[in-house]
RNA sequence: GCCCUCGUAGUGAAAUGGAUAUCACAACGGUCUUCGAAACCGUUAUUCCAGGUUCGAAUCCUGGCGUGGGCACCA
């Protein structure tokens, strides 16, 4: 529809005598101002001399002199805004469209989508969560738009500070505490506190720091055969284990998986090969370096391989690159990471465009998505793990409240399926929390405010999903259809209108929260309608078009939600 | 110090350079013997400061103040 009036303002204004390659139409912020609007009037009223809506008046005289039958009228207002209202009819078949999508960036294209990256030995945790929760809607903005996309995780398993928490538990099991002992949880526990011990020792007692390095080489030596590779082995199982699990109690998938350790040894490579005088690398006091133009004041030097000669972050995340597309070759290429990891992306993007050959195209390819942080407020968190939240402690605070919240309403459920449905309001709570605001944006989750339960939140378009459901339901038991009928349509109607617009512009620009205000918008208009009419009443063409616009109102909700890594549930 | 980010009612957020800045929470006042009250209706309240560009600025530019983050061998 949009398209069409498109397509229309510019055949006319051609007649006119403009040419417009810049035809803009958009939704009106408010209902009253039509369903499309368009304000070529100012834009090309200053160019042809003429008063904006003297223009407006020529564009809508010629306009109506071969009227469209799904425009019921057009309306100059404001500084020479034309605004076009649809007809009932074609307000109607719009709803009545089973599935249009208008997204066209994503057809047909290979995706990568890195989210979700653990380090193994550190529990998975509230800045997971939220890269899960940004990295899933990537996912799924993609796929509904039509790409053939596979996502991918990048675990960290090396590192010196991985091998300070094998020392750690190393000295324990002569102390006769064997990790390996105790049960899956508490295993998982261990190895994150033997992270932050392994760095505290070595950080109280810097003179043996060679014991870790030993404990590195080991490590990092795939053919060595030892007690200390082998409890490096089973801790990387365990919590690889661990970390598919987590995941798949989130709704997530990970299909494919690169190690750092691969990475780095790939980044080596590349970044050894591309040293020297007047290549992209130098040598700079024992280590190499990537020293960006002058003029990139953004940027700042960053060191890829250390003076010990191992690959650092920015070494890993070259070879990273290059793994991707050697393996994935993908026509786009989005990883999602911690804002604080923009500048490093920065440069190691600036570096890998110089490598020449297929680099400059594989670095246009990549995507940063950066994510802030989420600041979980909730006075019921005990941390425990050096004042970091775990994931599956966060879920379970948010799901106590939902419990709380639902008093007698869930009675009748069976223990199974009160613990599924908890589980699926508790995540729509915290997806939508974080969804909500632009990406990038700290998020404040407060589980004791109300915030996060009525009205902007995930339980509400879950409620109202629900109520949508039980409504059809109705009506089937009572024989009606459900069709559109000869009634007028209201507000509610014309804002499901532009759904397909509306998720075009949050999948494309990576905006989830143009669709979570659409949402919301949605269900608000749709709970006030429902509070004043009657749905289903002995008037059947009225209770069977009313139907139709419940339908509408469900698919578009269970979609959208459905994008933002959300399921609804028919009943709640 | 330099670079990046953000600054919108008491609180949390929204707004391709567009029309009267939107939504929720909180506060106050209403609505359940009828389709689900996890809901609905009403009242109060908002663009950090100073310049500039523009027909039009929360949005773009310059300067200031403030937040968060980064700046050589951690990831």
């Amino acid at each position: 529809m949009k398209e069409k009036i498109e397509i229309l303002v510019q055949e006319v204004l051609g007649v006119i005598g403009i040419e417009a390659n810049d035809v803009t139409i958009e939704r009106p912020g408010d209902s009253t101002h039509g369903d499309y609007s368009t304000n070529v009037a100012l834009v090309y009223g200053k160019k042809t001399g003429a008063s904006p809506r003297e223009l407006a008046g020529k564009l809508v005289e010629k306009i109506l002199e071969t009227p469209a039958d799904y425009i019921e009228k057009i309306e100059i207002a404001g500084a020479g805004f034309t605004n076009f209202f649809l007809a009932n009819e074609a307000i109607q078949s719009e709803n009545a469209k089973e599935e249009t999508t208008h997204i066209t960036k994503y057809t047909d294209k290979k995706i990568l989508v890195e989210h979700s990256s653990p380090n193994l030995f550190k529990p998975f945790h509230i800045g997971h969560l939220m890269n899960n929760i940004i990295g899933e809607f990537v996912t799924r903005a993609t796929k509904i738009g039509g790409g053939s996309t596979t996502t991918i995780s990048f675990p960290s398993d090396v590192s010196l500070g991985i091998a300070k928490a094998v020392f750690v538990l190393l000295e324990d099991k002569k102390e006769g505490k064997d990790v390996l002992a105790l049960s899956d949880d508490e295993k998982i526990i261990a190895f994150g506190e033997a992270y932050r011990r392994g760095v505290a020792y070595f950080d109280e007692h810097p003179d043996e720091i060679e014991k870790a390095k030993e404990i590195a080489r080991i490590i990092y030596d795939k053919k060595h055969q030892s007690e200390t590779r082998e409890l490096f082995e089973r801790a990387k199982e365990i919590n690889t284990a661990y970390f598919i699990k987590i995941i798949s109690e989130l709704g997530s998938a990970i299909q494919e998986t690169i190690y750092e350790s691969e990475a780095g040894e790939r980044g080596q490579e590349i970044v050894l090969a591309n040293t020297g005088e007047g290549k992209v690398f130098t040598k700079s006091e024992g280590a190499i370096v990537y020293v960006p133009d002058e003029e990139r004041k953004d940027l700042h030097t960053a060191v890829f391989i250390n003076s010990e000669g191992y690959p650092t972050y920015e070494a890993k995340d070259l070879g990273l690159i290059d793994l991707k597309f050697s393996k994935f070759n993908p026509d786009l290429s989005y990883f999602i990471t911690d804002s604080e990891q923009t500048s490093h992306f920065k440069v190691v993007l600036d570096a890998g465009a110089k490598l020449g050959g297929e680099w400059g195209a594989r670095v246009e390819k990549s995507v940063h998505v950066p994510h802030g942080r989420m600041l979980f407020k909730g006075q019921k968190m005990s941390s425990r793990l050096g004042g970091v939240p775990l994931a599956l402690d966060v879920i379970s605070v948010v799901e106590e409240e939902v419990r709380e919240r639902a008093g007698e309403k869930t009675a009748h459920l069976s223990s199974d399926e009160k613990k599924k449905l908890e589980r699926e309001i508790a995540l729509s709570a915290l997806r939508i929390a974080v969804l909500r605001a632009k990406p990038g944006m700290n998020i404040n989750f407060d589980p004791d405010s109300s915030l996060s339960f009525e009205g902007d939140s995930g339980p509400y378009l879950l409620y109202t999903h629900a109520r949508t459901a039980s409504l059809l339901e109705k009506g089937k038991e009572k024989g009606y259809e459900v069709k559109f009928g000869n009634i007028p349509a209201g507000d509610l109607e014309r804002a499901l209108l532009h759904y397909e617009l509306i998720l075009k512009e949050a999948t494309e620009n990576l905006a989830p929260q143009k669709l979570v205000t659409y949402l919301f918008e949605v269900a608000q208009l749709f709970n006030g309608f429902y509070a004043v009419n009657q749905i289903i009443t002995e008037n059947k063409e009225n209770s069977e078009h009313y139907l139709a616009v419940v339908k509408r109102v469900k698919t578009v909700l269970k979609d959208g939600l459905w994008v933002l890594g959300i399921s609804a549930p028919d009943k709640m």
